[in-house]
DNA sequence: CAGAGCATGTAAAGTGTTACATGATTTA
DNA sequence: TAAATCATGTAACACTTTACATGCTCTG
């Protein structure tokens, strides 16, 4: 497996794509990034994070670099140019990236379907007020916000809203 | 973790969805049923649906019977009622229901924004013809079905479509 | 009757989560 | 200086994938 004909998965695509963004970053920022983000599927963990890394760099994709002065072995990690070639590999890969990937609501969705009337208009209703909560919060964030982070907000705002839609779309039934 | 009090995750409350939306099945439909779903993400692999339905089984969300005259042991899996319950409680979850979920879409998008201008464009025009046609199968798709099944279509079509207008804003630029 | 598809299941390998362990650095 | 945060990492456990193994049933 671990040589560099071999693709990314999602999580170590979405590392590498981290460490682009960033610039060199310890592995410990990798590890907050993922924290931070609003998906609940990576928790980003210590024990996926340090070992994903290591396959990293291991495959060439990474180099590393110990921060001189910090007695914590506090290390930095910068995209290789392969890492670089691999990463824009992984990004246009257009299979992938119209996959609808794993979509909690979806998954969920017909199973209210079939809740009693008044149990479904409630949840339906609960549903409606969360998501126009979320859409809110991230219109502020998405404000504060320029170029790159600015994208993902965005098109987490497209999904929230296409969400919305539908599920307006379904109670007026 | 194996008592009922636990929560589901994400895979075993799908594979009691999909026994719900099934009615009465065998654990090989069950898996038909994730390998022919659009999300690469779970393959539907033997390994991971057996297993899965097992410990449903022990946990008393499914119940079990042997289909009498077919040889191979072939067995029907139903829900049962506190199965019904546990997966209610899973598809009422509003915290899961609006996360964002893993998208490879949202992951990819701003390693776009750092192509070469021409390879960008070339990509986005890509994509876009890959949105166009997709839209296309789920929209004829979606005409062949009712009820359940359309929910998840729709939903599907919702979001790709959420993408394309966001391609679109995207491309203006 | 041969081949495709139905049907069940296990073993090894890889990876993510949780929990633990350690210590340095910054901030109040 | 105490507490919060930065920073790295491992071990046990659970789960998914891939690959393998077996045999039945239907269709041409």
């Amino acid at each position: 497996m671990n040589n560099s004909t071999d693709s990314l998965t999602e999580f170590e695509g979405s590392v590498l794509a981290v460490v682009r963004r960033l610039g060199d970053c310890t592995p410990y920022q990798v590890r907050r990034a993922f924290e931070e983000s609003p998906s609940r599927e990576w928790s980003g963990s210590s024990g996926a994070v340090y070992p994903a890394i290591k396959r990293l760099l291991g495959r060439g994709f990474l180099a590393e670099e110990r921060s001189a002065g910090d007695k914590r072995g506090t290390k930095k990690v910068s995209l290789t140019k392969t890492g670089s070639t691999v990463l824009v590999g992984w990004a246009v890969d257009i299979g992938m990236a119209i996959s609808p990937g794993l979509d909690p609501f979806r998954a969920r969705s017909p199973e209210w379907q079939v809740l009693s009337a008044p149990r479904r208009k409630a949840h339906m209703k609960k549903l409606e007020r969360a998501l126009n909560e979320r859409i809110a919060e991230l219109r502020a964030a998405s404000r504060g916000e320029n170029g790159e982070a600015q994208t993902m907000l965005e098109l987490d705002l497209a999904l929230q809203q296409s969400r919305l839609n539908w599920l307006r779309k379904q109670t007026k039934n």
